[in-house]
DNA sequence: CTGAATCCCCAGGGATACTG
DNA sequence: CAGTATCCCTGGGGATTCAG
């Protein structure tokens, strides 16, 4: 076996929950148990009905989210994670703690002003 | 607590070994202790030097990886996992081993020709 | 051999307006 | 309310060239 060659099982691990806004948008879904449409542009201000959207349609693509439409005027739908997408929550715990303590060894390695040297590379 | 106030955590972790090619560069150093700039590029014949560097430099100052220059003509470099980038280890294969679940998983839900679906979003 | 410097392109997102 | 549809722009990468 060729070193590599299994990289790109990481790579379909990381399209899942990288893009802008997806980690994001998984802790909300992870903490919140359901959450409308509307609930979660609050949550995220900054995020545009164009991105929510397709964020969360690769993430139902995916199975990891749930979304529920009820047939009502005016219309209602509801995002959750899904049975499987519950899987997922202790990778991204541990990468969430492996951030934090990361943090803290960037702290030692360049002291707490390490957004100016973070400029320079 | 607010929701996903700690979120920013994980997209650190995640800064680090995203990238288009991060990963395998990693793969390739968790599985063969040292490498020179040019067995790194010929194990990875796709990527170019440009981008090589500066994945490299970017692992090199989040302590990922470690560089070695020898003072030679001609010049010399090798790279390796640091002490510290061992740590990512656990996480880099947990995420691997998901991603293979995962495609099994997305097999199940859309069949073996998902490429198609996929195309669909 | 190991990069640094330049130029260039296009896809991923942002802003905005419209719709069932 | 929960999205589409459009337009537009930026910067992440690719190709290529230069350098120590």
């Amino acid at each position: 076996m060729t070193t590599g060659e299994n990289c790109g099982e990481l790579q379909v691990a990381l399209d899942i929950i990288v893009g802008k806004w997806k980690p994001i948008i998984l802790f909300h879904l992870m903490e919140n148990e359901k959450l409308r449409f509307s609930e979660l542009q609050r949550a995220i201000p900054e995020i545009t009905k164009k991105m929510l959207t397709s964020q969360l349609r690769e993430l139902e693509y995916n199975d990891i989210v749930h979304r529920k439409v009820y047939q009502q005027v005016p219309p209602k739908v509801e995002y959750s994670m899904s049975p499987y997408g519950h899987g997922l929550k202790p990778l991204l715990v541990s990468m969430r703690s492996w951030g934090t303590e990361h943090l803290e060894h960037l702290e030692k390695l360049y002291g707490k002003d390490n957004e100016e040297q973070k400029e320079q590379i």
